[in-house]
RNA sequence: GGGCCUGUAGCUCAGCCGGUUAGAGCACUCCUCUGAUAAGGGAGUGGUCAGUGGUUCGAGUCCACUCAGGCCCA
């Protein structure tokens, strides 16, 4: 027997309980036995950043994660089960100094690397195990570590990270020091996920890089790069792109560069970085812009045509010119004086220079260049071989050479630059201006721009050779394919080098001495090379400060040589993991079992620029062939009002609450059913929606046969005699078939929401259809063959259903499972995941029925119109139904007709032959057929079979005869077929058609029908207060009651029916007994007293 | 400035190869069913399919341009 369900239930708390039972059973590590001589199925987990608790965002692609893991489970494979953490980088060291209350990077000196990167280790740590929780939560089944394992590591990372402990592995008890565990995490002898800290995964960067090195593509260039002064390090053009910009108001200066031998005349410069003034070099124009020289006043200024607004008050335009012309002019700069530009000989170089890319969407149309400050001024200055001028130190503090600036911070020394122009008398003007402008992707702060060395990898011919790779992969949408292309195309060389403390010690080691420098590939490489410092690394991560110890001979000039400080950039920690995650250097063969993966899955925004990015370029560097094969994109998560979701404007979800407050089936099925490459909208609104469509119907259908089955104590071994499937039961089976093969098709298509587009429509016609129309095959007191087919079928079905729904709404379905097949089955396998993927049986999929039903449910539901139509209830039985259907639609058998009698409440439905008196004509052409037939004479066919008479032509056309018309005097035939046929009703009466099919009703009342429509409303009335009263479903009781009039003569004439209906054992005209649920009611203006009460049985 | 995507009902979105009268859900109004009940069903209101031009017998659908939004890059 199967277990009672209450109806109402907490699904929350009944997913807590399902957590506990996987973690009791071991459900997942059974699934891992279970599947692992299956083929194999590659999943590659894009590292989350463990560096804060997930965010709903995060849930949207676990969702996914999980799905095809579960799909490609059930459906037979083996799979990794390796979730990745994101460790290294600057956002951890951006969040530990904050809990630090850290300022600048001189705090993270005085508090020791050595602690400050063990503290970066440990707050990995912490968060990776609370992510982990989370995503138990949200039923992700994968390799995870025990997060009280996580925690323990944190703490002994600070305590003690050379205490040698023991801890267990799949293949047994590994022993090592805290530092040197923490570093093999993900790896095999310790399993779970990976974490990009591990040594294995530093050390295969390593590899990569010495191959880039070997290859010729890895250099040092001196560039000017965004910067940020607080972090005090430069930011890659990854990371600038997107989130690095934002609307800031700046104030804009316009000042005057006077022109030398030409007094009182000077060219008019604007520009929103005061600060960069004083590295000015010299000053740009466009070759074929025009220019104007203006009086105002009794100064003359240059500047161009179409910039003219910025003058303020009233002027004169004297002469035009085009820009070539202002070519080699000298001029003044505003800070000559200054030490820095006298040591840079700027002033003998101030000229006017042509520059191409000068515009006048804002400013005047002269530029000012200081080829130190900014990336297109420093290729200029290479181009003109100009001295750059470099300002700022590395935390924007103007250096020595720079006068009453030097020691001043670049944030304030907008006004000091304004002082000093306005004391020289070349400022002109100074209005705010508002552009976009940017900013640190972590801490917020204004970028500079700075001069300085950092590291590369050059693109030059990688670039092409990657275009191929991404070329060979599968992209979901496909448009990521362009978009991946288009950053490949465009992107400048890799800059990998960040001056930072906590991240992959950058291997290289350069020689002060001849400036060769050489790239290290892996531990034992270093090993070899060390001459000192081995001592101080030895048993330590390949961290700073430790590995810094490490002194190696330069093979050039024999010098010892150190490690370039320099950390890396953190994209190389995740594009490495196709590599280290699959032990490529220690077991090739594995690593060619599992590479390329055949799924990866991520947010798209960014990660074209980002994790796509650098697989692509490692494993084109590594093996030039694809990383994986599908690359499955979604978009962005959004609040439900359609912004960002934010903290502080109130629309934020947390992961947590909103897993304890809408259910995680509930938020997996909001995420699958969206469609992918559109922004989400996510909230409690829309989990509602999805709860009471899906959620609530699916469990009501569950907990409908089990109550039922419970009442007559069936079991599925009961399914052995032989029985008779009526049509809903073959219905039903065929749309079962149809719905597996369609989920099927769709998830092996990793199209999610496919798939849920089917299941949503199957469940609907599953409720609203067949378990409607199968009611009374359940509640009828006989035990036939009819019922037992019904129960057949519809166990049938909720256990295919729950196998399909697994990998969707894993909770739901276990619970479902367990009851529905474990509960009677003991050997039965011990989880839903556990089984495996409905096969489909093609046969099962009867075409012919499935349309029939369709016409079916047409006819029911324009029967349901004309009622309606006519403000007849359903309860009201009615004569009959009159149909017509058009002889294009075929016809339908007795058994067809029966359903639609029954459904529509008539005793009787008619077919009738000629539907003239309903409904009006119009016959069209077939477009599909006829335009093509007829090409531009179309229209004039159109209106020649408009002019006909509707009825005439529809007689042909019935009896198969072809329809001859007159256009531009010629005869033109066209065929029965080619003529469609449209009734419409006509006005009054009880009439829907559509489609060629016609319903009416008969909505004469006789008395007799009248009595039965009376009996039945009290049927009702009576079932609610049962309902009310607490009886459960198969309480017999007695009734008593006192009616007025007509109804009283309907009860005595319908006491049997209603007796059947209600489970009277006694039916009785009386006061109603004290004791009794009673009510007062009026049943189409009649009183009507009842009461009930239970019998004893 | 360039590339990619999106623009359909008040809101969120379907709409396959171009083909008859553009569909759902939510919201609103009315009706209805109820032995699935924190539900269900039906009907109604609501659309210049962003705009303009083109291709075509025929365009929400294809093409070009414009506008607006998003993403990506200069």
């Amino acid at each position: 027997m199967f277990q009672p369900v209450p109806s109402k239930v907490d699904f929350v708390q009944q997913e807590h309980q399902i957590l506990d039972f996987w973690k009791r059973t071991r459900a997942f590590q059974k699934l891992v036995e279970l599947r692992k001589n299956g083929p194999r199925w590659s999943f590659i987990d894009g590292p989350i950043t463990a560096n804060n608790p997930m965010g709903v965002h995060h849930g949207w692609g676990r969702t996914y994660k999980d799905l095809y893991h579960r799909f490609w489970a059930m459906k037979g494979y083996q799979t990794r089960y390796q979730n990745g953490f994101d460790c290294q980088g600057l956002w951890v060291e951006v969040e530990v100094e904050k809990e630090l209350g850290f300022r600048s990077k001189r705090d993270i000196e005085n508090y020791g690397m050595d602690r400050f990167v063990r503290k970066c280790k440990e707050r990995v740590l912490r968060f990776a195990a609370v992510q982990t929780e989370q995503s138990i939560r949200l039923g992700y089944w994968m390799d995870w570590n025990d997060p009280e394992f996580l925690r323990d590591l944190a703490r002994r990372i600070m305590e003690n990270p050379q205490e040698v402990i023991t801890v267990p592995g799949p293949y047994g008890p590994v022993t090592d020091a805290v530092e040197r565990i923490v570093g093999r995490l993900g790896l095999p002898e310790l399993g779970g996920s990976y974490f990009t800290f591990s040594d294995e995964n530093n050390y295969m960067i390593w590899t990569f890089l010495k191959r880039c090195w070997e290859q010729g593509w890895l250099y040092k260039g001196t560039d000017v790069m965004p910067w940020c002064p607080r972090c005090a390090t430069g930011i890659s053009q990854h990371e600038i792109v997107t989130e690095g910009y934002q609307e800031l108001t700046h104030p804009g200066v316009t000042l005057r560069f006077p022109l030398r031998g030409r007094p009182g005349e000077s060219l008019l410069v604007w520009t929103t970085t005061p600060w960069t003034l004083t590295s000015n070099v010299v000053a740009a124009v466009g070759p074929d812009l025009t220019y104007v020289k203006v009086r105002q006043g009794d100064e003359i200024f240059y500047l161009s045509k179409g910039t003219l607004s910025i003058l303020h008050g009233p002027y004169q335009v004297l002469e035009e010119m085009k820009g070539k012309a202002l070519e080699g002019w000298t001029y003044d700069g505003p800070f000559d004086e200054l030490p820095a530009q006298q040591k840079a000989g700027a002033p003998q170089a101030h000229r006017v220079i042509l520059w191409d890319e000068v515009g006048e969407a804002e400013g005047t149309g002269v530029v000012h260049i200081a080829p130190g400050c900014g990336a297109e001024d420093f290729a200029l200055g290479k181009q003109y071989g100009l001295p750059a001028i470099a300002p700022l130190d590395e935390e924007g503090v103007f250096v020595d050479g720079f006068g009453f600036l030097t020691g001043t911070p670049v944030s304030e020394s907008a006004e000091r630059v304004f002082e000093s122009l306005r004391e020289k008398g070349l400022l002109y003007r100074v209005a705010s201006y508002t552009h976009r402008y940017p900013v640190c992707w972590r801490c917020g702060s204004e970028l500079v721009f700075r001069l300085v060395d950092e590291w590369f990898i050059s693109m030059d011919e990688l670039r092409y050779d990657m275009m191929d790779v991404t070329r060979q992969i599968r992209w979901i949408p496909e448009f990521g394919l362009d978009r991946e292309l288009d950053w490949l195309r465009n992107m400048h060389d890799w800059m990998i080098s960040k001056k930072r403390y906590w991240g992959l010690a950058l291997p290289i080691w350069e020689c002060e001495e001849c400036g060769h420098f050489e790239v290290i590939g892996d531990e034992n490489e270093l090993r070899a090379r060390a001459v000192a410092g081995w001592e101080v690394f030895e048993g330590h991560a390949p961290h700073r400060p430790w590995v810094d110890a490490i002194r190696i001979a330069c093979s050039k000039c024999g010098a010892e040589v150190s490690r370039i400080p320099d950390v890396g950039n953190p994209w190389l920690d995740a594009g490495i993991v196709s590599f280290s995650t699959l032990r490529y250097r220690t077991d090739r063969e594995y690593w060619h079992q599992w590479y390329p993966a055949d799924f990866i899955s991520e947010s798209f925004p960014g990660q074209f620029r980002n994790w796509f990015y650098s697989l692509l370029a490692m494993a084109t560097v590594l093996e030039k062939s694809p990383p994986f094969k599908v690359c499955f994109g979604y978009a962005t998560l959004l609040a439900e009002d359609g912004r960002p979701m934010h903290k502080s404007w109130g629309n934020a979800i947390e992961f947590n609450e909103a897993a304890d407050r809408m259910g995680v089936d509930v938020m997996r099925w909001l995420y699958c059913r969206q469609k992918p490459d559109a922004d989400m909208l996510f909230g409690y609104n829309r989990a509602n929606e999805v709860r009471r469509q899906f959620i609530l119907p699916l469990w009501n259908a569950y907990v409908f046969f089990v109550t039922y089955a419970r009442l007559d104590e069936w079991t599925p071994g009961d399914a052995s005699f032989n029985w008779h499937y009526n049509l809903l039961d073959r219905w039903i089976r065929a749309r079962l078939h149809q719905v597996v093969a369609k989920v099927t098709e769709r998830l092996d298509d990793y199209d999610a929401y496919g798939a849920t587009l089917a299941l949503e429509s199957f469940l609907d016609d599953l409720t609203n259809w067949y378990i409607r129309r199968s009611r009374r095959r359940f509640w009828k007191s006989e035990h036939d063959a009819d019922k037992n087919a019904a129960y057949v079928t519809l166990y049938g079905v909720l256990t295919t259903l729950c196998r399909l729904l697994a990998p969707f709404i894993p909770f739901m379905t276990e619970t479902m499972y367990q009851n529905l097949v474990r509960s009677v089955d003991p050997e039965a396998l011990e989880s839903v995941h556990h089984t495996i993927w409905p096969q489909v049986d093609p046969a099962a999929v009867d075409e012919g029925l499935l349309a029939r039903m369709d016409l079916a449910r047409e006819i029911v539901s324009l029967g349901h119109a004309a009622r309606n139509s006519a403000n007849i209830k359903l309860r009201q039985p009615l004569a009959r139904a009159l149909v017509h259907l058009d002889p294009s639609l075929g016809t339908l058998e007795e058994e067809w007709w029966a359903l639609v009698q029954d459904e529509l409440n008539v005793k009787g439905v008619a077919q009738i032959e000629d539907v003239g008196d309903l409904v009006t004509y119009q016959v069209m052409p077939d477009n599909k057929l006829l335009g093509p037939r007829f090409g531009e004479r179309f229209p004039a066919v159109r209106a020649a079979l408009a002019a006909q008479d509707p009825v005439a032509i529809v007689r042909r056309v019935r009896a198969g005869l072809p329809v001859h018309l007159t256009v531009d005097g010629e005869e033109v035939v066209l065929a029965p077929e080619e003529v469609l046929v449209q009734e419409k009703p006509k006005e009054g009466l009880a009439v829907a058609s559509e489609r060629g099919v016609t319903v009416a009703v008969d909505i004469t009342l006789t008395p007799e029908l009248r009595a039965e429509g009376l009996a039945r409303e009290v049927v009702r009335r009576v079932q609610n207060l049962r309902k009310d009263a607490g009886f459960e479903l198969d309480d017999r009781i007695v009734m008593v009651y006192q009616a007025e009039g007509e109804l009283a003569q309907a009860i005595a004439a319908w006491q049997d029916y209603i007796a059947a209906e209600t489970l009277s054992v006694e039916l009785r005209v009386g006061e109603p007994e004290s004791g009794m649920a009673t009510a007062e009611e009026r049943v189409d203006g009649y009183a009507l007293h009842v009461g009930v009460r239970r019998v004893s049985q």
